[in-house]
DNA sequence: TAGTCTTATTTGTGATCACAAATAAGGCCG
DNA sequence: CGGCCTTATTTGTGATCACAAATAAGACTA
């Protein structure tokens, strides 16, 4: 998902980041430059860049000489979030179902298959990353890397409360029936079909994770 | 169009970022750190950390250990810019047009008015700033903080190149019917002709720059 | 004369230090 | 005993310095 790093700054971004979609940090949390270094073993200087990195894509909000904290969503801008991946990931879903090849195909159909039994044995890591691989392959292959881009970001923003979604385990079984619906829609190439699957997938996780 | 800022860093941020929306760089030159720190006349630690945030906003491209520069755009890459910018500010222009008040409508139909008078008086500068206003003050009444986000971002990787539309006199011209376009379909709360309007606008002005 | 290797300079990256603002703790007054 | 002001610590910001990689310049060879 992100690139090779041979400078120090970029690999500490890249964990962050990461760090930051799985939910390791909490909303509202405040990470400070001098204990994210401790933790890393590193010194300041790297840290304090990746943070100004993350903060300008939104990952984090950079309060002045109050250093960045993962941002906490009132409830209308997490509405707004989850819109706006309706839009994106809908449309790079549209996209991306017309230009599948076949093998590219068969990759989703065994993720989808790791997701089921990540999911029957109860393993949410696995399952996380089966999803992501499973929606960065049908975005990428949309062909357009501004849109994969910004819905990368929009991904990053909801990270820290999308990924919490675990704690209830009904709204699991409900997420891979929308993974199964796409999985059909795109082996009929039905292009608004995919749509409307990834669309509901987004839109039914967003109302699970309303409820808290 | 940017936030007031304490710190240092954010004004130097704030003033290369109108820099490059502008159009005062070109595409593929190297911003390197100690020279626009000496222009400007403050430390290099600032605008260091002002660089690597446009470069985490897509506004400048980060190679490792060889600085930023303002990125150059191939041909694919441009018309991926332009479907987007297509897409979004589409969606922004129809949303925005069924939430407008009557204020905002004529203050929209005043900023027509000084484009109008700018470009008679050949004067690029506030024809260009009316010209954002104008599509700033649309955006933002659709509602959504994150896609207007979002097509800001969009408007900030294409600046370097959009902005030097003005070397085509014809092509203002026809840029300026497409306003009134807006206008008349706002008027009549035509939403979707007002999408169609703004995506025709932006076509129109890719159709110029890929002339060059 | 053109190409390439070598050297020298420039330039980004990271470390350490110094300062100012913000936060947290503690004491004072109601 | 609770709220507010003051003080002390923490924490982000910026400066200066040191190093390594990349670029640019120059000389040598074919």
């Amino acid at each position: 998902m992100t690139e090779a790093s041979s400078t120090q700054q970029d690999s500490i971004y890249a964990k962050l980041r990461q760090w930051i979609t799985v939910g390791r940090f909490l909303p509202g949390e405040r990470l400070k430059i001098r204990n994210v270094a401790a933790d890393m073993g590193v010194g300041h200087m790297p840290v304090r860049a990746a943070l100004q990195r993350l903060a300008a894509e939104g990952a984090l909000v950079n309060s002045p000489n109050a250093g960045v904290a993962v941002p906490q969503l009132s409830a209308p801008e997490f509405d707004d979030l989850l819109q706006m991946r309706m839009l994106l990931e809908g449309e790079a879903a549209e996209r991306g179902s017309m230009l599948l090849d076949t093998t590219q195909l068969a990759t989703m159909k065994s993720l989808c298959e790791r997701m089921d039994q990540a999911l029957a044995d109860n393993r949410p890591a696995d399952y996380l990353a089966a999803n992501e691989d499973f929606h960065v392959l049908l975005y990428r292959a949309a062909g357009s890397p501004i849109l994969f881009n910004l819905i990368d970001t929009l991904w990053l923003r909801a990270g820290p409360v999308s990924n919490h979604l675990f704690d209830t385990p009904e709204a699991t079984q409900v997420l891979n029936d929308a993974h199964r619906d796409v999985m059909r829609a795109l082996e009929r190439r039905d292009s608004t079909g995919v749509r409307r699957a990834v669309e509901k997938d987004i839109f039914v996780a967003g109302q699970f994770l309303r409820r808290r």
